[in-house]
DNA sequence: ACCATGACGTTTC
DNA sequence: CGAAACGCCATGG
């Protein structure tokens, strides 16, 4: 693909990775924690790549700032990601987390 | 080098 | 309170 795309994408995955079980964070809480809270359509981006990922990425867990689940349409199935998430206890209504406030992970705050 | 796109976020109307 | 516009930054054509 790219050169040294490992540095920013990895970093990404790093915090996914990291992210509890049931529990999820927003593209810009992930942004924010690398720094680059402006960049919160790269946290995103990188996601994208996330299946050239040798490990696996809960991409399922990230969603955008309002818990809507703007990426489910990346996955394989169009109901997968909100499949994985009920998985986890996380209840989806209209693509939209419930109690997403609730159980939000912010890195930055819980991570630390 | 310029224009177009995107799994976002904030501000404005 | 809801929708639209703008801003940011990186990748691709």
């Amino acid at each position: 693909m790219k050169k040294e795309e490992n540095n920013f994408f990895e970093r990404v995955y790093e915090v996914a990775r990291l992210i509890p079980y049931g529990r999820v964070t927003s593209y810009g809480a992930i942004a924010k924690y690398l720094g680059a809270a402006r960049s919160a359509r790269m946290v995103g981006w990188a996601m994208n790549a996330s299946g050239s990922q040798e490990e696996e990425v809960p991409a399922h867990r990230v969603v955008n700032r309002k818990g809507m689940l703007s990426g489910k349409h990346h996955f394989e199935g169009t109901n997968l990601m909100q499949q994985l998430l009920e998985n986890e206890n996380v209840k989806v209504e209209d693509n939209q987390v419930v109690d997403f406030e609730n159980i939000f992970w912010d890195p930055l705050k819980e991570l630390n």
